[in-house]
DNA sequence: AACGCGCGTTCTGCATAGTGGAACACGTCG
DNA sequence: CGACGTGTTCCACTATGCAGAACGCGCGTT
């Protein structure tokens, strides 16, 4: 853990800020949205613009994110082969369920959603790309907390501090999905929403990703919840079969068939 | 053009290097392709980790892209409200010519594919989206080429370094493309395809960005070729017509109605 | 018109932060 | 069991990036 550049860092924080700001920002307001100097930021801003990470309005002065980015952005799904896997099957979920159909990956103590096929109903936006969400909320992340070693469940859970009702309460719900082979949760992360969600492994056995069906409140009742559980495990153990994971083994727990 | 920092140059190369390498890579592997020291590129590498644009195998030490870098380039596209105001025409195109449609923007001197819907055919991925492609090569490039100002055009050719041949040549092909209102062209960028195009204007008449259907020579004939051209143009005025674009105007060049 | 505010940009001396060669640790292959 | 190939750490040097202050500009107000 010895040497970081700061520079490398801060540019980071510029890029986020950009990011999340929704919109042309001026140098000033990044300045203090990151906590540094005008001047500093200004030559961040400068060297990001020659590498086409940032683009500057020469109207307004007012910078942007780059499509420099996009060409690396390509590059990350390509890196990960599992969502080269996974679409196939996404899109057959997707036609099935009529729903939106996401990829979560895993990311240390985190899960991101890498990829969305968005469905045809006109409430969409569930989730957005990229962004890191918890593994303890959403059945998209407790599906894949639930497979994960041990060791490794205690160490995310203490990560997120909850108090110890909340781990106990927790702790049950990992072994109904232990059990299940599927995690559904209903408004747990976006009120009104609800999400049904089944785990993919690789090749060792581990939980590296889950498949996920977002639906709303209004339109789940027990058969169309019990007929995406089956769907969203279908194509989860699709996915996890291509990588190579095999079903019986001494590490891996065991679904119910 | 004072003061930059090295280091987030440097960085960017890295990651570059990590996006074409199409693969996860090692330090001394990159260190080779950026012409810098293990140890330095070892520091950076530990620096875009902390921020989640790279991400280590554990087990093999090998780098790749990370996931943070989605978070920004879900950032890029709302940045440019271009393509969330492109998209529902595109999506409309795909549907009415059944091949892959996409969005080009221009970027100072060159072109980036923002937006790709893919053709149900089974050839695709003949436009990667995010790499920066010529402006004066292809019907996605001269569409918008062909309608900057003059100064720009010759700023842009001149940075191409062309013969004169070539550059008369161009220049009689963009007249025609003014002429016409869709730019034609086949096997160009890529041998065996052909594509069609149509230039987007902003509220101030600037050419900003291009429509486009990518398809193969063999698909393409007179009668379709005439289609797609119409169709091509319906969506591109459409879009450009929320963007604030009026038709007539002092300093917007006309298109045939 | 003149003023003043806020913006982006440039300047500058100083000290810190990053550099990269060399040394280290580890694994694998011959 | 050496001999290479990794990735990682160390360390003295100096170039490099730092931030406050000064500058110039455009705008809205008085």
């Amino acid at each position: 853990m010895a040497q970081h550049i700061q520079s490398i860092e801060r540019a980071a924080q510029v890029l986020e800020s950009l990011a999340d700001g929704g919109g042309p920002m001026g140098v000033t307001e990044i300045a203090n949205r990151v906590s540094l100097g005008k001047s500093t930021v200004h030559r961040i801003l400068a060297s990001l613009m020659r590498v086409r990470f940032v683009r500057m309005d020469p109207a307004t002065h007012r910078y942007t994110l780059g499509y420099g980015l996009l060409q690396l952005t390509s590059g990350v799904l390509r890196g990960s082969e599992v969502s080269m896997i996974a679409l196939p099957h996404l899109r057959e979920l997707r036609q099935k369920t009529q729903e939106t159909v996401t990829l979560n990956l895993r990311d240390n103590n985190h899960r991101v959603v890498v990829e969305r096929l968005d469905t045809s109903h006109e409430i969409r936006y569930v989730a957005e790309i990229g962004w890191p969400l918890p593994l303890h909320v959403g059945a998209g992340g407790k599906s894949i907390l639930a497979f994960m070693d041990e060791a490794e469940i205690v160490g995310v859970l203490e990560d997120a501090n909850l108090s110890a009702t909340q781990v106990r309460k927790l702790n049950g719900q990992l072994k109904e999905i232990r059990g299940a082979g599927t995690a559904y949760t209903l408004g747990e992360r976006l009120p009104g929403a609800g999400s049904i969600s089944a785990p993919v492994f690789d090749h060792e056995g581990a939980a590296i990703a889950s498949v996920n069906v977002l639906s709303l409140e209004a339109r789940l009742n027990a058969g169309t919840v019990r007929n995406f559980r089956r769907l969203v495990r279908v194509a989860a153990m699709a996915v996890s079969g291509e990588l190579g994971w095999q079903p019986i083994g001494a590490r891996t727990r065991r679904i119910n068939a």
